[in-house]
RNA sequence: GCCCCCGUAGCUCAGCUGGAUAGAGCGACGGCCUUCUAAGCCGUGGGUCGCAGGUUCGAGUCCUGCCGGGGGCGCCA
């Protein structure tokens, strides 16, 4: 099921940390190539995949369905060309191929090319998987959740949390340079609307018309001295400066760690201000106009609907003026990239920015705006609205001190950003055992809970490259010599007969669970491209999942300590430690806490 | 009216930009603790992939139309 091309791009990374698979896709590329000769360009990209069922073998290509077109062959026949082609690449590393379907190649790999593997991985140490970015590494601005400062954090901003810091963490793993910015709204009208609600408090006073209604209004109106004697201005200043506070110490608690807060008020200081300076230029390249009193940004010209008010006829800024500013600002610091994933209440504006950014004279391509759905929460059947001016909200304190911070960014992140999300959290907090969560961390614990059972030395000797199912193992194999001091050795070289007598425990047969966690280790890497490329951090959440239930089949199946011969203990500790780290890095890209004990 | 997202098992969701017999968790049913954590494992049942057409060797995936849910179409942010 799990796609494994991603992180087997030829020329993306170093082999080390994209793992064994790169080596085998290079392999089934090249034996492609020697049968394809001449023959026209190939369209789309090779791929290697795990089999759709089981017994079908250890992986698959569809190569052979890919070239019959330019070789104007049955796939079927394309595909016996590649497999024998591959027989000679591989060496005694392919054990079996097969045919299959449509034209599928189905590849049945050794143990011994397993074992590499896995020595493979483990010298890649806690990098395996990670910089698959390589050469294409880019200096990305991811600006999230970026709430106004007029309350506290809603739960739903809880989405908007996880998924930016979640994807910040992907996308550095993978190898790109991430700053997380935070934008805030310390300007403009619902500003001032915050400033009058807070004075209204202090009066005793209603709420005026389309105010705050929040309790906390009314806290901070009498936690703030002579709050009835000050103007709503002042007032509004103090409140935001205190509600940011609050915002960051939620985000604090839920980890996430901003580089830098930006605030939209520094956009209207100076002479000419950041604003005015936009403007401008706008104006020098006829991107804005003035009709009926306001002045008009020509987004029509970028593929927006309609254009845009950037002042008003009052004379004040709109919020797309300080955007403009902002952007602008955002391009002059440098970066490749702007992410800036917003609800899906905002959904319109992602056209809109993309055509400010080409008006600025940049490239809209650059400009990302990853649309995330709502978050519904369920208690009892009953969905809980979040209206922060109504004032009827569950605040993202309220759901952590619920479910706490890794149940709920797990939940955050388990599904799709373009899904609506339920959240019951009724279940979430009550059958917290069932929780998802919990199972992955339970089997990172379970590692580490068996591997206190023994000595450090015993760890370190199977891990060292001395241990006996190590020598049975070697370089990655097919044409990409594995890097790292684990299994290295010659390039594509020497590979031991499967129970030959050189192999010290070669006559050792693995077990079914113990290649399969080790081809679920090995798809890591292409999860982690997969993630970063589409924006998609939920593909790491279902990958934990998978390889701690990979890890526990393994686990009842093949017993680690006292395991004889001892080469055969060496390997399952060995193995136990990979499945355990990448556990913890997985775990890591998605903010959750990977617990030694529970 | 126009635009965007979604519709897959009873429930919550995956499904890698067209591939093989559509998967997982929870719930249901039946088993399993004198061995490294039972927060666990094994097994069974459960589907017209919203509906109807189309594209092709092949469609949950691409196209068109319809139905249903959510959102948007401000000189609000």
């Amino acid at each position: 099921m799990t796609g494994l091309c991603g992180g087997c791009r030829m020329g993306l990374a170093d082999g080390a940390a994209q793992g064994p698979l790169q080596g085998l896709a290079e392999s089934v590329t090249a034996a492609a190539a020697a049968v394809r000769g001449g023959a026209g360009p190939l369209t789309a990209q090779i791929r290697l995949e795990r089999p759709k069922h089981a017994g079908l073998g250890d992986y698959s290509t569809n190569a052979a369905m890919l070239l019959a077109p330019a070789l104007q062959l049955a796939p079927r026949v394309i595909a016996e060309r590649i497999g024998s082609e591959l027989e000679q690449l591989l060496n005694g590393d392919l054990e079996r191929w097969e045919v299959a379907g449509p034209g599928f190649l189905n590849l049945v790999l050794s143990d011994a090319w397993h074992r590499r593997a896995l020595a493979g991985m483990l010298a890649a140490g806690n990098s395996f998987g990670g910089g698959g970015a390589g050469e294409a590494s880019e200096r990305i601005l991811i600006e999230f959740v970026s709430a106004n400062p007029t309350g506290p954090l809603v739960a739903a901003s809880g989405r908007h949390a996880a998924y930016g810091d979640a994807l910040a963490r992907i996308l550095e793993f993978h190898g790109h340079s991430v700053a997380r910015e935070y934008y805030f709204n310390d300007a403009g009208g619902q500003i001032r609307l915050l400033g009058e609600s807070v004075r209204a408090r202090a009066m005793g006073q209603p709420v005026p018309e389309g105010g705050y209604q929040g309790e906390y209004v009314a806290d901070l109106a009498a936690s703030i001295d002579g709050a009835a004697e000050r103007s709503g201005e002042e007032l509004a200043g103090v409140a935001v400066e205190r509600l940011l506070l609050q915002i960051e110490a939620t985000l604090e608690r839920y980890r996430v760690h901003y580089d830098s807060f930006f605030s939209e008020r520094t956009l209207h200081l100076g002479s000419p201000s950041a604003l005015e300076r936009v403007l401008t230029a706008l104006e020098a390249s006829d991107h804005v106009y003035r009709s009926e009193g306001a002045v008009w940004l020509r987004t029509t010209t970028f593929g927006d609907d309609k254009d845009r008010v950037v002042v008003r006829s009052s004379g004040e800024p709109t919020y797309l003026a300080g955007d403009l500013a902002y952007l602008q600002n955002k391009r002059e610091r440098g970066f490749d990239r702007q992410l800036m994933p917003v609800g899906s209440d905002h959904h319109a504006y992602a056209r809109t920015l993309k055509a400010a950014m080409a008006a600025l004279g940049g490239d809209p391509d650059q400009v990302e705006v990853p649309i995330l759905q709502f978050v519904h929460l369920v208690e009892a059947g009953q969905t809980f609205a979040m209206s922060k001016r109504r004032g009827d909200f569950v605040t993202l304190d309220d759901l952590l001190d619920e479910i706490g911070v890794d149940a709920t960014r797990f939940f955050m992140l388990r599904s799709s950003h373009d899904r609506t999300l339920e959240l019951d959290v009724e279940l979430a907090r009550r059958q917290s055992r069932e929780n998802p969560v919990y199972y992955v961390q339970y089997a990172h614990a379970r590692i580490a809970s068996m591997l206190r059972r023994l000595q450090p030395e015993r760890v370190a000797d199977a891990l060292g490259r001395g241990a006996g199912w190590v020598a049975a193992g070697g370089a990655f194999g097919g044409a990409h010599p594995g890097g790292g001091e684990l299994g290295s050795g010659e390039p594509g070289g020497a590979k031991p007969e499967r129970g030959a007598a050189g192999g010290r425990d070669g006559s050792i047969e693995l077990h079914e669970a113990e290649r399969e966690l080790i081809k679920k280790l090995a798809s890591f890497p292409a999860e982690v491209v997969e993630a970063a490329a589409r924006r998609a951090p939920h593909r790491i959440a279902g990958y934990a999942l998978e390889l701690a239930q990979q890890f526990t089949t393994f686990y009842e199946n093949c017993h680690v300590i006292g395991a004889t011969p001892e080469p055969v203990e060496s390997f399952r500790i060995a193995l136990s430690v990979a499945a355990q780290r990448v556990i913890a890095v997985a775990l890591g890209l998605l903010g959750v806490s990977a617990p030694d004990a529970m």
